[in-house]
RNA sequence: GCUCCCAUCGUCUAGCGGUCCAGGACGUCGCCCUCUCAAGGCGAAAACACGAGUUCGAUUCUCGUUGGGAGCGCCA
Protein backbone atom coordinates (compact mmCIF):
# COMPACT_ATOMS: atom_id res chain seq x y z
CA UNK A 1 0.00 0.00 0.00
CA UNK A 2 1.50 3.42 -0.93
CA UNK A 3 2.21 5.97 1.81
CA UNK A 4 -0.03 8.72 1.75
CA UNK A 5 -0.24 11.65 3.51
CA UNK A 6 -2.22 14.89 3.25
CA UNK A 7 -1.41 18.55 4.52
CA UNK A 8 -5.36 19.57 5.51
CA UNK A 9 -5.56 23.49 6.83
CA UNK A 10 -8.86 25.29 7.18
CA UNK A 11 -8.91 28.35 5.40
CA UNK A 12 -9.87 30.84 8.15
CA UNK A 13 -6.38 32.06 8.49
CA UNK A 14 -2.61 32.63 6.83
CA UNK A 15 -0.18 29.53 6.93
CA UNK A 16 1.74 30.09 9.82
CA UNK A 17 4.79 28.99 11.24
CA UNK A 18 3.20 25.48 12.83
CA UNK A 19 0.98 24.66 10.21
CA UNK A 20 4.35 24.58 7.98
CA UNK A 21 5.72 22.56 9.79
CA UNK A 22 3.09 20.27 9.63
CA UNK A 23 2.89 20.72 6.31
CA UNK A 24 6.72 19.87 6.24
CA UNK A 25 6.82 16.76 8.01
CA UNK A 26 3.71 15.43 6.03
CA UNK A 27 5.49 16.21 2.68
CA UNK A 28 8.80 15.31 3.89
CA UNK A 29 7.19 11.60 5.18
CA UNK A 30 5.65 11.33 2.02
CA UNK A 31 8.79 11.77 -0.25
CA UNK A 32 10.99 9.82 1.95
CA UNK A 33 8.57 7.06 1.23
CA UNK A 34 7.94 7.90 -2.21
CA UNK A 35 4.63 8.37 -1.66
CA UNK A 36 2.14 10.65 -2.54
CA UNK A 37 1.06 14.12 -0.51
CA UNK A 38 -2.09 15.71 -0.69
CA UNK A 39 -3.26 19.31 -0.15
CA UNK A 40 -7.00 19.25 1.08
CA UNK A 41 -8.62 22.35 2.55
CA UNK A 42 -10.92 22.15 5.17
CA UNK A 43 -13.56 24.58 4.42
CA UNK A 44 -16.77 23.09 6.05
CA UNK A 45 -16.94 26.00 8.32
CA UNK A 46 -18.79 28.58 5.84
CA UNK A 47 -18.56 31.48 8.41
CA UNK A 48 -14.99 31.60 8.72
CA UNK A 49 -13.41 29.98 5.18
CA UNK A 50 -12.24 32.77 3.32
CA UNK A 51 -11.01 32.62 -0.41
CA UNK A 52 -8.10 34.93 0.55
CA UNK A 53 -6.98 32.57 3.31
CA UNK A 54 -6.77 29.78 0.58
CA UNK A 55 -4.64 31.99 -1.43
CA UNK A 56 -2.26 32.59 1.28
CA UNK A 57 -1.85 28.63 2.37
CA UNK A 58 -1.67 27.67 -1.68
CA UNK A 59 1.57 30.79 -1.74
CA UNK A 60 3.09 29.67 1.44
CA UNK A 61 3.38 26.07 0.24
CA UNK A 62 4.64 27.76 -3.16
CA UNK A 63 7.07 29.98 -1.26
CA UNK A 64 7.92 26.92 0.29
CA UNK A 65 8.18 24.54 -2.11
CA UNK A 66 6.08 22.12 -0.59
CA UNK A 67 4.39 20.91 -4.02
CA UNK A 68 1.64 18.37 -3.51
CA UNK A 69 0.55 15.84 -5.85
CA UNK A 70 -3.35 15.78 -5.21
CA UNK A 71 -5.68 18.36 -4.55
CA UNK A 72 -6.40 21.16 -3.54
CA UNK A 73 -8.86 19.25 -2.92
CA UNK A 74 -11.73 21.23 -1.02
CA UNK A 75 -14.19 20.03 1.57
CA UNK A 76 -17.31 22.00 -0.04
CA UNK A 77 -17.19 19.92 -3.21
CA UNK A 78 -17.61 16.79 -1.92
CA UNK A 79 -20.70 17.53 -0.06
CA UNK A 80 -22.50 15.02 -2.08
CA UNK A 81 -20.26 12.06 -0.86
CA UNK A 82 -20.54 13.47 3.10
CA UNK A 83 -24.43 12.76 2.70
CA UNK A 84 -23.97 9.99 1.01
CA UNK A 85 -22.16 8.09 4.08
CA UNK A 86 -23.76 10.30 6.51
CA UNK A 87 -27.44 7.63 4.97
CA UNK A 88 -25.20 5.04 5.49
CA UNK A 89 -24.86 5.40 9.08
CA UNK A 90 -28.57 6.06 9.45
CA UNK A 91 -29.45 3.14 8.24
CA UNK A 92 -27.27 1.06 9.92
CA UNK A 93 -28.27 2.00 12.94
CA UNK A 94 -25.24 3.95 13.66
CA UNK A 95 -26.50 7.28 13.76
CA UNK A 96 -29.38 9.47 14.87
CA UNK A 97 -31.20 13.00 14.49
CA UNK A 98 -31.36 14.95 17.45
CA UNK A 99 -33.31 18.00 18.10
CA UNK A 100 -32.03 19.86 20.99
CA UNK A 101 -31.68 23.13 20.64
CA UNK A 102 -28.46 24.90 22.13
CA UNK A 103 -29.58 26.10 25.26
CA UNK A 104 -30.50 22.80 26.03
CA UNK A 105 -26.94 21.32 24.86
CA UNK A 106 -25.60 24.06 27.24
CA UNK A 107 -27.61 23.01 30.33
CA UNK A 108 -26.26 19.52 29.53
CA UNK A 109 -23.10 20.52 29.89
CA UNK A 110 -23.69 22.85 32.78
CA UNK A 111 -25.48 20.05 34.54
CA UNK A 112 -22.07 17.83 34.09
CA UNK A 113 -19.72 20.15 34.87
CA UNK A 114 -21.21 20.81 38.02
CA UNK A 115 -21.34 17.03 38.44
CA UNK A 116 -17.39 17.66 37.95
CA UNK A 117 -18.06 14.91 35.01
CA UNK A 118 -16.90 16.34 31.51
CA UNK A 119 -18.87 18.58 29.77
CA UNK A 120 -20.88 16.28 26.94
CA UNK A 121 -24.09 15.22 25.35
CA UNK A 122 -26.44 12.95 27.35
CA UNK A 123 -27.30 11.18 24.39
CA UNK A 124 -31.16 12.13 24.80
CA UNK A 125 -31.76 11.12 20.98
CA UNK A 126 -29.90 8.15 20.91
CA UNK A 127 -32.61 5.51 21.24
CA UNK A 128 -35.15 7.44 20.72
CA UNK A 129 -35.62 7.06 16.87
CA UNK A 130 -37.16 10.40 16.37
CA UNK A 131 -37.98 10.50 12.86
CA UNK A 132 -36.29 12.98 10.24
CA UNK A 133 -38.35 15.99 10.48
CA UNK A 134 -37.97 19.63 9.60
CA UNK A 135 -36.17 21.76 12.42
CA UNK A 136 -33.58 24.43 13.09
CA UNK A 137 -31.94 22.28 15.55
CA UNK A 138 -31.95 18.84 13.73
CA UNK A 139 -28.17 17.59 13.61
CA UNK A 140 -27.19 14.08 13.06
CA UNK A 141 -25.29 12.78 15.71
CA UNK A 142 -22.75 9.46 15.60
CA UNK A 143 -23.69 6.29 18.25
CA UNK A 144 -20.75 6.09 20.01
CA UNK A 145 -19.49 2.86 21.50
CA UNK A 146 -20.98 2.59 24.94
CA UNK A 147 -18.51 0.59 26.98
CA UNK A 148 -14.85 -0.52 26.19
CA UNK A 149 -11.35 1.24 25.23
CA UNK A 150 -10.48 2.85 22.47
CA UNK A 151 -6.77 2.84 21.52
CA UNK A 152 -4.00 3.10 19.06
CA UNK A 153 -0.32 3.28 18.40
CA UNK A 154 0.39 7.31 17.76
CA UNK A 155 3.81 7.53 15.95
CA UNK A 156 5.06 10.16 18.14
CA UNK A 157 3.86 9.60 21.32
CA UNK A 158 3.21 6.21 21.37
CA UNK A 159 0.17 4.42 22.95
CA UNK A 160 -2.89 6.35 24.07
CA UNK A 161 -5.67 5.07 25.63
CA UNK A 162 -9.39 6.21 26.10
CA UNK A 163 -12.36 4.53 27.82
CA UNK A 164 -15.51 5.10 25.53
CA UNK A 165 -17.72 6.26 28.64
CA UNK A 166 -15.61 9.73 28.20
CA UNK A 167 -16.66 10.28 24.38
CA UNK A 168 -20.34 11.51 23.95
CA UNK A 169 -21.96 11.25 20.83
CA UNK A 170 -20.46 13.61 18.36
CA UNK A 171 -22.59 15.67 15.70
CA UNK A 172 -21.91 14.52 12.10
CA UNK A 173 -24.14 16.75 10.25
CA UNK A 174 -24.80 19.95 11.10
CA UNK A 175 -28.44 21.72 11.06
CA UNK A 176 -27.41 23.53 8.09
CA UNK A 177 -26.39 20.32 6.55
CA UNK A 178 -22.71 20.78 6.62
CA UNK A 179 -20.64 18.07 7.65
CA UNK A 180 -18.60 18.90 11.04
CA UNK A 181 -15.15 18.68 11.20
CA UNK A 182 -14.64 15.47 12.53
CA UNK A 183 -16.84 13.56 10.18
CA UNK A 184 -15.62 14.99 7.35
CA UNK A 185 -12.00 14.65 7.89
CA UNK A 186 -12.58 10.72 8.35
CA UNK A 187 -15.08 10.08 5.39
CA UNK A 188 -11.73 12.11 3.32
CA UNK A 189 -9.26 10.18 4.75
CA UNK A 190 -10.79 7.00 4.29
CA UNK A 191 -11.94 8.29 0.34
CA UNK A 192 -8.26 9.51 -0.43
CA UNK A 193 -6.58 6.05 1.23
CA UNK A 194 -4.67 8.22 3.55
CA UNK A 195 -2.01 6.02 5.49
CA UNK A 196 -0.74 8.62 7.86
CA UNK A 197 -2.33 11.19 9.56
CA UNK A 198 0.40 14.13 10.56
CA UNK A 199 -1.32 16.54 12.07
CA UNK A 200 -1.16 19.13 15.08
CA UNK A 201 -1.21 17.98 18.93
CA UNK A 202 -4.72 19.46 19.30
CA UNK A 203 -6.11 16.54 17.39
CA UNK A 204 -5.20 13.80 19.93
CA UNK A 205 -8.62 14.00 21.98
CA UNK A 206 -10.30 13.94 18.77
CA UNK A 207 -8.70 10.87 17.61
CA UNK A 208 -10.48 8.26 19.65
CA UNK A 209 -13.77 9.38 18.20
CA UNK A 210 -12.49 9.39 14.77
CA UNK A 211 -11.39 5.96 15.12
CA UNK A 212 -14.85 4.99 16.24
CA UNK A 213 -15.99 6.51 13.09
CA UNK A 214 -13.44 4.26 10.93
CA UNK A 215 -14.63 0.89 12.53
CA UNK A 216 -18.62 2.10 12.09
CA UNK A 217 -17.11 2.84 8.49
CA UNK A 218 -15.55 -0.45 8.28
CA UNK A 219 -12.53 1.39 6.91
CA UNK A 220 -9.14 0.24 8.03
CA UNK A 221 -7.32 2.85 10.36
CA UNK A 222 -4.60 4.94 9.40
CA UNK A 223 -0.96 5.52 11.11
CA UNK A 224 -1.44 8.39 13.27
CA UNK A 225 0.79 10.92 14.03
CA UNK A 226 0.49 14.14 16.37
CA UNK A 227 3.18 16.56 16.57
CA UNK A 228 3.85 18.74 19.46
CA UNK A 229 3.45 22.26 19.36
CA UNK A 230 5.63 25.25 18.77
CA UNK A 231 5.68 27.66 21.04
CA UNK A 232 6.77 31.26 21.07
CA UNK A 233 10.09 32.06 22.65
CA UNK A 234 8.85 33.20 25.96
CA UNK A 235 7.08 29.47 26.11
CA UNK A 236 3.71 31.01 26.02
CA UNK A 237 1.30 29.87 22.78
CA UNK A 238 2.23 31.31 19.44
CA UNK A 239 0.80 34.69 19.26
CA UNK A 240 0.83 37.32 16.68
CA UNK A 241 3.88 39.23 18.44
CA UNK A 242 6.22 36.09 18.16
CA UNK A 243 6.11 33.59 15.04
CA UNK A 244 2.41 33.21 14.70
CA UNK A 245 2.60 35.24 11.66
CA UNK A 246 2.08 34.42 7.59
CA UNK A 247 5.21 32.02 6.46
CA UNK A 248 4.96 34.80 3.98
CA UNK A 249 6.00 37.55 6.63
CA UNK A 250 9.56 35.48 6.48
CA UNK A 251 9.83 36.49 3.03
CA UNK A 252 9.61 39.62 3.32
CA UNK A 253 11.57 39.65 6.61
CA UNK A 254 14.10 38.09 4.65
CA UNK A 255 14.64 34.46 5.30
CA UNK A 256 15.34 31.65 2.53
CA UNK A 257 12.61 28.88 2.57
CA UNK A 258 15.67 26.80 2.82
CA UNK A 259 16.66 27.79 6.06
CA UNK A 260 13.19 28.22 7.24
CA UNK A 261 12.45 24.64 6.49
CA UNK A 262 15.55 23.42 7.83
CA UNK A 263 14.75 25.44 11.36
CA UNK A 264 11.55 23.65 11.10
CA UNK A 265 12.81 20.29 10.32
CA UNK A 266 14.87 20.43 13.32
CA UNK A 267 12.51 21.77 16.01
CA UNK A 268 11.03 18.56 17.36
CA UNK A 269 13.71 16.30 15.02
CA UNK A 270 16.94 15.70 14.96
CA UNK A 271 19.88 13.53 13.07
CA UNK A 272 22.72 13.14 15.63
CA UNK A 273 24.80 16.02 15.96
CA UNK A 274 23.77 17.27 12.03
CA UNK A 275 22.40 20.74 11.50
CA UNK A 276 22.16 21.76 8.35
CA UNK A 277 20.07 19.61 5.94
CA UNK A 278 19.77 20.10 2.20
CA UNK A 279 16.22 19.20 0.97
CA UNK A 280 17.45 15.94 -0.41
CA UNK A 281 19.15 14.91 2.73
CA UNK A 282 15.56 16.09 4.40
CA UNK A 283 13.87 13.42 2.57
CA UNK A 284 16.36 10.75 2.88
CA UNK A 285 16.67 10.93 6.92
CA UNK A 286 13.18 12.27 8.00
CA UNK A 287 11.02 9.65 9.76
CA UNK A 288 8.31 10.92 11.82
CA UNK A 289 8.96 7.91 14.01
CA UNK A 290 11.36 9.83 15.04
CA UNK A 291 9.99 13.24 15.72
CA UNK A 292 10.06 14.47 19.67
CA UNK A 293 7.45 14.22 21.99
CA UNK A 294 7.65 17.53 23.82
CA UNK A 295 6.44 21.29 22.51
CA UNK A 296 9.82 23.31 21.19
CA UNK A 297 9.86 26.87 21.06
CA UNK A 298 10.64 29.24 18.52
CA UNK A 299 14.07 30.82 18.59
CA UNK A 300 14.92 33.58 15.92
CA UNK A 301 18.41 33.88 17.07
CA UNK A 302 19.23 30.04 15.63
CA UNK A 303 16.86 30.72 12.39
CA UNK A 304 19.04 33.86 12.11
CA UNK A 305 22.20 32.03 11.86
CA UNK A 306 20.83 29.21 9.98
CA UNK A 307 19.66 31.73 7.65
CA UNK A 308 23.05 33.18 7.48
CA UNK A 309 24.46 29.76 6.64
CA UNK A 310 22.24 29.93 3.48
CA UNK A 311 23.14 32.90 2.72
CA UNK A 312 26.87 31.84 2.74
CA UNK A 313 26.66 28.81 1.10
CA UNK A 314 24.10 29.90 -1.51
CA UNK A 315 25.51 31.12 -5.09
CA UNK A 316 25.42 34.94 -5.34
CA UNK A 317 23.38 34.54 -9.06
CA UNK A 318 20.64 32.27 -7.28
CA UNK A 319 20.51 34.63 -4.62
CA UNK A 320 20.18 37.90 -6.84
CA UNK A 321 16.58 38.05 -8.15
CA UNK A 322 15.48 37.80 -4.24
CA UNK A 323 17.93 40.28 -3.27
CA UNK A 324 16.85 42.34 -6.04
CA UNK A 325 13.42 41.96 -4.75
CA UNK A 326 14.53 43.35 -1.48
CA UNK A 327 15.72 46.28 -2.65
CA UNK A 328 12.72 47.49 -4.70
CA UNK A 329 11.17 47.23 -1.47
CA UNK A 330 13.48 48.96 0.12
CA UNK A 331 12.62 51.87 -2.26
CA UNK A 332 15.73 51.16 -4.43
CA UNK A 333 16.66 51.13 -7.88
CA UNK A 334 18.59 48.04 -8.66
CA UNK A 335 19.79 49.26 -11.66
CA UNK A 336 21.41 52.31 -10.16
CA UNK A 337 24.21 50.52 -8.50
CA UNK A 338 26.40 47.65 -8.51
CA UNK A 339 25.90 44.19 -9.43
CA UNK A 340 23.50 42.15 -7.35
CA UNK A 341 26.29 39.19 -7.37
CA UNK A 342 29.15 41.56 -5.84
CA UNK A 343 26.87 43.25 -3.22
CA UNK A 344 25.83 40.02 -1.89
CA UNK A 345 29.41 38.45 -1.72
CA UNK A 346 30.56 41.82 0.38
CA UNK A 347 28.09 41.71 2.63
CA UNK A 348 26.30 38.33 3.35
CA UNK A 349 28.75 37.00 6.12
CA UNK A 350 27.52 40.57 8.26
CA UNK A 351 24.09 40.17 7.72
CA UNK A 352 21.27 37.93 8.74
CA UNK A 353 18.19 38.45 6.60
CA UNK A 354 18.24 39.17 2.66
CA UNK A 355 16.22 42.42 4.09
CA UNK A 356 18.83 43.55 6.27
CA UNK A 357 21.14 42.91 2.72
CA UNK A 358 19.28 45.29 1.02
CA UNK A 359 19.28 47.66 3.99
CA UNK A 360 23.32 47.59 4.30
CA UNK A 361 23.36 47.70 0.00
CA UNK A 362 21.89 51.11 0.07
CA UNK A 363 25.09 53.44 0.35
CA UNK A 364 25.86 51.98 -3.36
CA UNK A 365 22.66 52.84 -5.30
CA UNK A 366 22.38 56.27 -4.14
CA UNK A 367 23.63 59.64 -2.17
CA UNK A 368 25.22 58.76 0.98
CA UNK A 369 21.61 59.88 2.81
CA UNK A 370 23.73 60.10 6.57
CA UNK A 371 26.46 60.87 8.03
CA UNK A 372 28.01 59.72 10.96
CA UNK A 373 29.41 62.53 13.18
CA UNK A 374 31.48 60.09 15.50
CA UNK A 375 33.11 58.73 12.02
CA UNK A 376 34.07 61.78 10.71
CA UNK A 377 35.37 62.97 13.31
CA UNK A 378 37.61 60.23 14.60
CA UNK A 379 38.35 59.10 10.70
CA UNK A 380 37.98 61.81 8.50
CA UNK A 381 39.51 64.95 10.38
CA UNK A 382 42.07 62.38 11.83
CA UNK A 383 45.08 63.91 11.16
CA UNK A 384 46.84 63.50 8.15
CA UNK A 385 43.56 61.75 6.78
CA UNK A 386 43.15 64.43 4.03
CA UNK A 387 46.37 63.76 2.54
CA UNK A 388 46.03 60.15 2.53
CA UNK A 389 42.58 60.47 0.69
CA UNK A 390 44.60 62.92 -1.94
CA UNK A 391 46.91 59.83 -2.26
CA UNK A 392 44.56 57.50 -2.53
CA UNK A 393 42.33 59.90 -5.03
CA UNK A 394 45.59 59.86 -7.26
CA UNK A 395 46.19 56.01 -6.95
CA UNK A 396 42.86 55.03 -7.66
CA UNK A 397 42.47 57.58 -10.62
CA UNK A 398 45.83 55.57 -11.86
CA UNK A 399 44.14 52.01 -11.55
CA UNK A 400 43.56 50.19 -15.26
CA UNK A 401 41.63 47.93 -13.53
CA UNK A 402 38.81 48.49 -11.45
CA UNK A 403 38.82 44.76 -9.35
CA UNK A 404 39.02 44.65 -5.77
CA UNK A 405 42.52 43.03 -6.30
CA UNK A 406 43.89 45.87 -7.47
CA UNK A 407 42.18 48.48 -5.37
CA UNK A 408 43.47 46.52 -2.34
CA UNK A 409 47.17 46.44 -3.63
CA UNK A 410 46.84 50.45 -4.58
CA UNK A 411 45.83 51.35 -1.15
CA UNK A 412 48.39 48.56 0.82
CA UNK A 413 50.96 50.34 -1.15
CA UNK A 414 50.15 53.78 -0.24
CA UNK A 415 50.35 52.25 3.57
CA UNK A 416 53.27 51.06 3.10
CA UNK A 417 55.20 54.43 1.16
CA UNK A 418 53.28 56.38 4.02
CA UNK A 419 54.47 54.09 6.40
CA UNK A 420 51.34 54.51 8.20
CA UNK A 421 48.72 51.55 9.27
CA UNK A 422 46.82 49.57 7.08
CA UNK A 423 43.74 51.49 9.10
CA UNK A 424 44.72 54.66 8.27
CA UNK A 425 43.67 54.44 4.64
CA UNK A 426 40.85 52.19 4.82
CA UNK A 427 39.26 53.92 7.69
CA UNK A 428 39.44 57.65 6.13
CA UNK A 429 38.47 55.92 3.01
CA UNK A 430 35.91 53.95 4.00
CA UNK A 431 34.30 56.92 5.88
CA UNK A 432 34.58 59.31 2.72
CA UNK A 433 32.58 56.21 0.88
CA UNK A 434 30.24 55.63 3.51
CA UNK A 435 29.30 58.22 5.61
CA UNK A 436 29.93 55.73 8.50
CA UNK A 437 32.68 53.41 10.11
CA UNK A 438 30.96 50.46 9.24
CA UNK A 439 31.64 48.77 5.69
CA UNK A 440 32.36 45.54 4.26
CA UNK A 441 36.26 45.33 3.33
CA UNK A 442 37.60 48.39 2.54
CA UNK A 443 38.23 47.48 -1.01
CA UNK A 444 34.82 45.62 -1.86
CA UNK A 445 33.21 49.36 -0.19
CA UNK A 446 35.25 51.18 -3.15
CA UNK A 447 34.63 48.73 -5.54
CA UNK A 448 31.42 48.74 -5.18
CA UNK A 449 31.06 52.26 -5.57
CA UNK A 450 32.51 52.58 -9.13
CA UNK A 451 35.39 54.13 -9.98
CA UNK A 452 33.33 57.19 -10.84
CA UNK A 453 31.02 57.16 -7.93
CA UNK A 454 34.46 56.55 -5.64
CA UNK A 455 35.94 59.79 -7.03
CA UNK A 456 33.10 62.01 -6.01
CA UNK A 457 32.46 60.94 -2.84
CA UNK A 458 36.31 61.38 -2.27
CA UNK A 459 36.16 64.44 -3.42
CA UNK A 460 33.13 65.41 -1.60
CA UNK A 461 34.89 64.49 1.62
CA UNK A 462 37.87 66.30 1.55
CA UNK A 463 35.49 68.89 0.44
CA UNK A 464 33.67 68.27 3.65
CA UNK A 465 37.15 68.03 5.81
CA UNK A 466 37.49 71.64 4.17
C1' G B 1 -13.71 20.34 37.00
C1' C B 2 -12.80 15.97 33.80
C1' U B 3 -9.73 13.39 30.00
C1' C B 4 -5.23 13.12 27.42
C1' C B 5 -0.17 14.64 26.63
C1' C B 6 4.71 16.62 28.03
C1' A B 7 9.39 17.41 31.31
C1' U B 8 18.19 16.95 29.67
C1' C B 9 22.30 23.48 29.46
C1' G B 10 18.72 30.29 28.43
C1' U B 11 16.97 27.77 23.40
C1' C B 12 16.91 23.39 19.74
C1' U B 13 18.57 18.69 20.81
C1' A B 14 22.00 13.66 21.47
C1' G B 15 21.24 9.90 24.93
C1' C B 16 17.27 4.40 23.80
C1' G B 17 20.29 0.61 32.19
C1' G B 18 26.74 0.77 33.00
C1' U B 19 30.31 3.97 27.28
C1' C B 20 27.53 10.33 31.02
C1' C B 21 31.46 14.04 36.98
C1' A B 22 25.92 13.92 30.17
C1' G B 23 27.72 15.10 23.68
C1' G B 24 26.51 18.77 19.56
C1' A B 25 24.30 23.39 17.77
C1' C B 26 22.29 28.49 18.55
C1' G B 27 22.92 32.27 21.98
C1' U B 28 26.29 34.32 25.91
C1' C B 29 31.41 35.33 27.65
C1' G B 30 36.92 35.27 26.80
C1' C B 31 41.16 34.89 23.52
C1' C B 32 43.16 34.79 18.44
C1' C B 33 42.76 36.81 13.49
C1' U B 34 41.92 41.89 11.68
C1' C B 35 41.23 48.29 7.90
C1' U B 36 35.66 48.79 10.61
C1' C B 37 31.71 45.37 11.12
C1' A B 38 31.29 40.60 10.38
C1' A B 39 32.86 35.77 9.17
C1' G B 40 36.38 32.19 10.89
C1' G B 41 39.56 29.56 14.69
C1' C B 42 40.30 28.25 19.83
C1' G B 43 38.37 28.09 24.71
C1' A B 44 34.79 28.85 28.93
C1' A B 45 30.34 29.07 31.77
C1' A B 46 25.72 26.45 31.28
C1' A B 47 21.14 20.92 32.04
C1' C B 48 19.24 15.25 33.54
C1' A B 49 12.27 19.37 37.77
C1' C B 50 11.43 16.73 42.62
C1' G B 51 10.36 12.20 45.56
C1' A B 52 9.75 7.14 45.98
C1' G B 53 10.50 2.45 43.90
C1' U B 54 12.71 -1.66 40.30
C1' U B 55 17.90 -3.00 39.69
C1' C B 56 24.42 -4.81 41.47
C1' G B 57 23.72 -0.04 38.81
C1' A B 58 19.45 4.86 36.77
C1' U B 59 19.33 10.74 32.59
C1' U B 60 17.47 6.17 30.60
C1' C B 61 12.12 1.56 33.39
C1' U B 62 7.51 2.16 37.04
C1' C B 63 4.57 5.15 40.27
C1' G B 64 3.61 9.72 42.60
C1' U B 65 4.41 15.15 43.26
C1' U B 66 5.23 19.69 41.04
C1' G B 67 5.19 22.48 36.77
C1' G B 68 3.63 23.18 31.63
C1' G B 69 0.33 22.16 27.49
C1' A B 70 -3.97 20.36 24.74
C1' G B 71 -8.98 18.96 24.47
C1' C B 72 -13.92 18.78 26.51
C1' G B 73 -18.40 23.10 20.04
C1' C B 74 -23.63 22.34 15.03
C1' C B 75 -14.40 25.51 14.95
C1' A B 76 -10.95 23.04 12.63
Amino acid sequence: MPVRTRFAPSPTGYLHIGGARTALYCWLQARHDGGQFILRIEDTDRIRSTPEAVQAIIDGMAWLGLDCDEGPIFQTSRLARYEEVARGLLAAGKAYWAYETREEIEAMRAAAMARGAKPRYNGHYRELNAPLREDPNRVLRFKNPLGGTVAFDDAVKGRVEWQNEELDDLVLVRSDGYPTYNFAVVVDDVDMRITEVIRGDDHVNNTPRQINLYEALGAPLPRFAHLPMILGADGQKLSKRHGAVSVMQYREDGYLPEALLNYLVRLGWSHGDQEIFSRREMIDLFNISDVNRSAARFDVAKLNWLNQQYLKSTAPEVLAPEFSWHLRRAGINPAEGPAAEDVIVALRERVHTLRDLAERARVWYGPIAEWDDQAVTKYLRAEGADSILRRVQEALDALPHWTPAAIHEALARIAQELSVKPGQVAQPLRVAITGTAVSPAIEHTVFLAGRHEAAARIEAALDRIG
